[in-house]
Parts: structure tokens; sequence; C-alpha cells
DNA sequence: GGCCATCAGGTTGTGCACAACTGAATAGCG
DNA sequence: CGCTATTCAGTTGTGCACAACCTGATGGCC
């Protein structure tokens, strides 16, 4: 009846609360390497794609400048990368890693299983319900774009 | 072998990512009505369970009152709601709904719906989805009770 | 070349989240 | 009864997220 209000009953919630739910119980692992999540995804496509602009990083993470700019910041301050702007547009910032930041890759290598290992997953269960977030999610990211386009 | 960092076998930044876009979709509706999502989350408890404290809100939404506190409060100075410390038990305080506060919910009794539609959702994939992230959430919230008692 | 739309990154302001701590009230136990 | 541990809200400080806005660089179009 569309008049269905009761929390239990809504998706979004559910996702909500599993998202902080999983973001600490990455905490106690990530804050001995001085890290937050966010910042640990950064490395990730750091690790992975090499230098990056920071608006391929927004693309990766789905951020904006305005949350990238100061925690990139602070991830320079703290040694972990170098942000450098482009001679050939000087538009946009490259973002590198720097000894200390690579390195810190081997402290980490461990951690999806640490973490997967106090969730208790299976290896089938998370590759099926990642799946199906990733489906959600691109089904409900694009309508920003759409709406701007038929507006 | 427990080295893949790739950010696109996280399941973790799946439900991050998947969490974010589903506040996002709430934003355009609750925007206009002067609420944030987790401001709505407060009034579906209060509309569906009446005069609530601030710890079972906690328990409810999985906050702390570090988070709680300053919400309520600015719902307070919204006239959405009302907190009074209980006579009966000082150390707790009774957020109750003013009518302002009630009559908001025949304004977003549209809203589930909606957002459902703007995702392009069928009822069933939502059920099933929703259930595997509440028996997530279950599986990885403990651990810090465990944790707790076990030291 | 000159002009304008677009793009990239940064800044500002608001509102969560969470850890760590404080202080008042209560419960429970000897 | 008195004392101690616990409970509950609230405060403080840090770090995201996001909207709105700003600035400078670039690309196209004439």
């Amino acid at each position: 009846m569309g008049d269905d209000l009761r929390l239990s009953r809504h998706l979004c919630f559910a996702l909500y609360a599993a998202s902080r739910a999983a973001v600490n119980l990455y905490r106690p692992v990530l804050d001995p390497l001085g890290l937050t999540y966010p910042q640990y995804l950064v490395l990730l496509v750091l690790w992975e794609h090499g230098d990056t602009t920071v608006k391929e990083l927004g693309d990766e993470l789905m951020l904006d400048s305005g949350t990238l700019s100061p925690l990139l910041k602070r991830m320079e301050s703290a040694g972990l990368v170098r942000r450098v702007r482009r001679p050939e547009d000087e538009r946009s910032v490259l973002v590198s890693l720097t000894e200390v930041g690579t390195a810190l890759r081997g402290r980490v290598a461990s951690v999806p299983a640490t973490v997967a290992q106090a969730a208790g997953l299976g290896e089938n269960d998370v590759g099926d319900l990642r799946e199906r977030l990733v489906e959600l999610t691109a089904a409900i990211c694009p309508p920003r774009a759409a709406e701007r386009r038929s507006s």
C-alpha cells in the first residue's frame, strides 16, 4: 500500500547499517597503520593502477573533490602520497605513491582475509552478494546524470 | 591467495558505495521536507514505536549518543521532537513527536515507493537482498561485544 | 587571436559517525 | 546505610560526505 514505513522493511537502512558495520570491522586493522577506511580505498586504487588523477580516483570511488581534496592532503602530510599538478594539463593533479605508501601494501596484504574471517564469510556468498550490490549501485547511481539530461 | 587487493573484489566497498548511492537517492525527496536521512530514520522509529529513549533509538539504528545527541537537538530546534528527562530514571531522556513531527508522516508515506521506483526495483529482489544484508550485519556487528568479553 | 562553455581541483559550511571522555543518576552488594 | 560499578546522555575532537561556490586552465568556435 506504499504505506509501509516500518524500519525493518527498508532496504536502504539494511545497506546503511551493514556498510557502517563493515567499515567498523576494518577500523581495528587499519587504525594501527594510521589509515582510515576511505584512505585505504585510495591506496587500493593507487596500488592497482599506479599514478592517478584526483578525478580518476573520484570516478573509481564515487567521491567528489570536496571529499578527496582534504583526504589526499592528510595522506600527503602523512607521507603516503605525493600530489603534483600535471604539466601537460594544469587543471589536473596526479596522485602518486611515496616509498612509504608503496611499502604499506605489504602490511595490508592480509587485511581482506583477516576481515573476511572476522565476518565469518564464505567466498561464494560474498561474491554473489557483492555482484548484486554492484548492480544495485549501477541502477541507482546514474539517475543523477539522467535527471540533468532530461531537465 | 589472500593477496587480492583489487578494489573490485571488495564486498565492503560494494556495500560502502551502494549505501551512499541509496542515501543520495533519498536526498532530493527528504530535502524539501528539511530532513536528512538519519533524521528520517529517527522519525520512522518514533512513528512505529511512539515515545522512545535515546538509548532505544541507538539500539534500533545502531548509533551512539555521540551521533544522536546533536542530531536530536537539531530535530528539536526544527520543532519535530521533544526531549524530556524521565522522572522515574533521570539518566534517560525520552524523545517524543510534536504535532509537526507526527504530521510529517503523511508527507513521507509515499517516499519508499518513490525511491523504489527511482531505483527500478522489484519487491522480491529487494526482500531477499535486505535479508542477506541483515544477516551479514548481525554476523559482523556483535564481534565487538565478543572481543570485550574475551578480553 | 578573442570569446565562451566546460572541466579539474579546491574551499566553505553543514551534518553525520565514531572514539574518548565527563558527569549525573541508579543499581547492587557487603 | 554506604560504597562502588554501571548506565545513560552529553561534549569534544577528528575525519568523512556532500552541496554550493570559486578559480584557473583548456578546448572549440568564430
